[in-house]
DNA sequence: TCCACGGCATTGGATACGAG
DNA sequence: CTCGTATCCAATGCCGTGGA
């Protein structure tokens, strides 16, 4: 087996950014592990969750963004993107975990769109099958965890009507019939309706309140919206595209038409446009016609792809000829909301060793790399007031994200003078044109308490950049006389409430 | 007081462009 | 070439308003 195919982030808990994956490397993911006799793995228990895409938590994610990008190679959107208003399947690999909110049900191994998990497997073969001979479970995410306010992931997020939905495609799947050797990997040909990312998506549409719809109808825009492609994820993807390419051709054409263009037009005969291709992004490999069926002919057979195409799953053993139900149409039924299957027995996790928060799966494993290690939630709540440590090369990036902790300390009122003093040392390594930004950006008040503490400190020797180099007149110039009044009043109370014994010693 | 509705704000992704 | 910024767009959340 190849090593280093599942390579994970630093912290072990997520598989590396930008790496992704052909469909035979996620089946060999899903069933098993490269690294699963490893101890480290020794508590992995595989779930993929369907789920809503959730808005506004990419600072939950270890890599923002990147975290929650598609991880198929073959997806339609170059960018992998995940928007919200497509259905995912998440990776949980430490489900008996997250599960009880042990550990952050937002850091998952990876994500799929589900638009892309059923066009490259059969999604209701493998929910039905997956725990019993593959030892995994794909589960609708109804998960209520704990220790979060919501489930902003949940399948019953905004309906809680999206259940019985998902149930009733789930019975109309056990009508189905099956070759023998048939392994739930193949890609099978299905109309978009019975699709279950479909039904989802038409589900949602129908329940949204006319107020969302009228908005979205009302918007400037392009109109290639959910309503539009309906969780047709290619459909938005060359929607997309043609509409960049007609942009870019309406702009060329008035280039030429400024530039005295037009010259070469065919004798004013209206010749039909040839779309621009669209550009292939970078980075992505030329494959094989073989790991693509649809190259082989154009189109998947009607009936099943062979498993010789799934050639990696059968040097582990997964050949499903044997595991495969002999009697076609024969379901089997394990999965209830939240219950693993006979097969899948997922042991209690261990107790909880903090009050809050979550903790490491394994504590005493967390030296290695490679241990799947969860770190405490990347919370937004949780600001850095140290300054940018001097040993790591100042980068924009970093300065901005130090600029960005010291305006949430400055918006923050009232400020007090031992505030002012933790800011004053953050932005020391920042340039003077950040200082100005953090500046600009501050409360008049707080810019107030800065100016004096900096003079302050100036006046007692420290070398700090002159006052004038920070742009504050413009903010504390915006603070009235009386306002600069009831701030004195309001930091003496603070200060004297804080310390009463230090009060007045400033 | 509750609820539906409508408007606005926020958030995040994509992209073009410019600076270093 | 990399990184940062500005802008646009779509989805979602929040909040005020008015009617029952």
């Amino acid at each position: 087996m190849r090593r280093g195919l599942f390579v994970y982030d630093q912290r072990g808990t997520e598989l590396a950014q930008n790496k992704f994956y052909r469909r035979t490397e996620l089946a060999k993911f899903f069933v098993q592990h490269p690294d699963q006799q490893e101890p480290v793995r020794l508590h992995r228990r595989l779930t993929l969750w369907i789920q809503n895409t959730p808005a506004q938590l990419n600072t939950r994610y270890l890599n923002n963004s990147s975290s929650s990008k598609c991880r198929w190679r073959d997806c339609p959107d170059p960018t992998h993107t995940i928007q919200k208003g497509f259905w995912r399947v998440a990776f949980d690999e430490y489900s008996g975990h997250t599960t009880q909110n042990h550990t952050d049900p937002y850091l998952n191994a990876g994500y799929m769109h589900l638009y892309c998990f059923e066009k490259a497997f059969d999604l209701g073969y493998l929910i039905h099958h997956a725990p019993r001979d593959y030892g995994f479970r794909i589960l609708p995410d109804n998960r209520h965890f704990p220790r979060e306010e919501r489930n902003a992931a949940s399948l019953k997020r905004d309906h809680p009507e999206m259940s019985a939905v998902y149930e009733k495609w789930l019975n109309e799947q056990s009508q189905r019939s099956f070759p023998p050797g048939y392994t739930g990997f193949e890609q099978i040909n299905v109309p978009d309706k019975d699709r279950l990312w479909s039904r989802l998506t038409e589900e949602h549409l129908r329940r949204e309140s006319k107020t969302r719809d009228t908005t979205r109808k009302t918007r400037p825009g392009t109109g290639n919206h959910i309503a539009f492609h309906r969780g047709n994820l290619e459909m938005m993807v060359k929607t997309k595209q043609a509409e960049k390419a007609s942009k870019k051709r309406k702009n060329k054409d008035s280039d030429e038409e400024e530039g005295g263009g037009g010259s070469d037009d065919d004798e004013g005969v209206e010749q039909p446009r040839v779309e621009r291709p669209v550009p292939v992004p970078k980075k992505r490999r030329v494959e094989s016609p073989l790991e693509s069926p649809h190259r082989l002919g154009g189109l998947v057979s009607p009936g099943v792809e062979s498993p010789h195409h799934l050639g990696g799953l059968v040097g582990l053993g997964v050949n499903n000829t044997q595991l495969g139900p002999q009697a076609s149409g024969f379901f089997y039924y394990p999965v209830p909301d939240n219950s693993a299957g006979p097969s899948l027995h997922y042991p209690a996790p261990p107790a909880i060793p903090q009050q809050h928060g979550f903790y490491n799966i394994d504590p005493a494993l967390a030296a290695s790399s490679t241990t799947p290690v969860r770190p405490p939630p990347q919370g937004p709540s949780t600001p850095r007031l140290e300054p940018v440590p001097t040993s790591l090369p100042r980068t924009r990036k970093r300065s901005r994200e130090n600029s960005e902790d010291i305006n949430e300390r400055l918006s923050k009122k009232p400020m007090t003078r031992g505030g002012a003093d933790e800011i004053i040392v953050a932005m020391q390594n920042e340039p003077q044109h950040v200082r100005d930004r953090i500046i600009s950006a501050a409360p008049a008040s707080s810019a107030a308490i800065l100016k004096e503490r900096i003079q302050k400190r100036v006046l007692q020797g420290e070398t700090l950049p002159e006052v004038h180099e920070y742009d504050f007149d413009a903010r504390v110039g915006k603070l009235r006389t009386r306002e600069r009044l009831n701030l004195d009043a309001t930091l003496i109370k603070i200060e004297k409430h804080k310390d009463p014994k230090k009060n007045n010693s400033i």
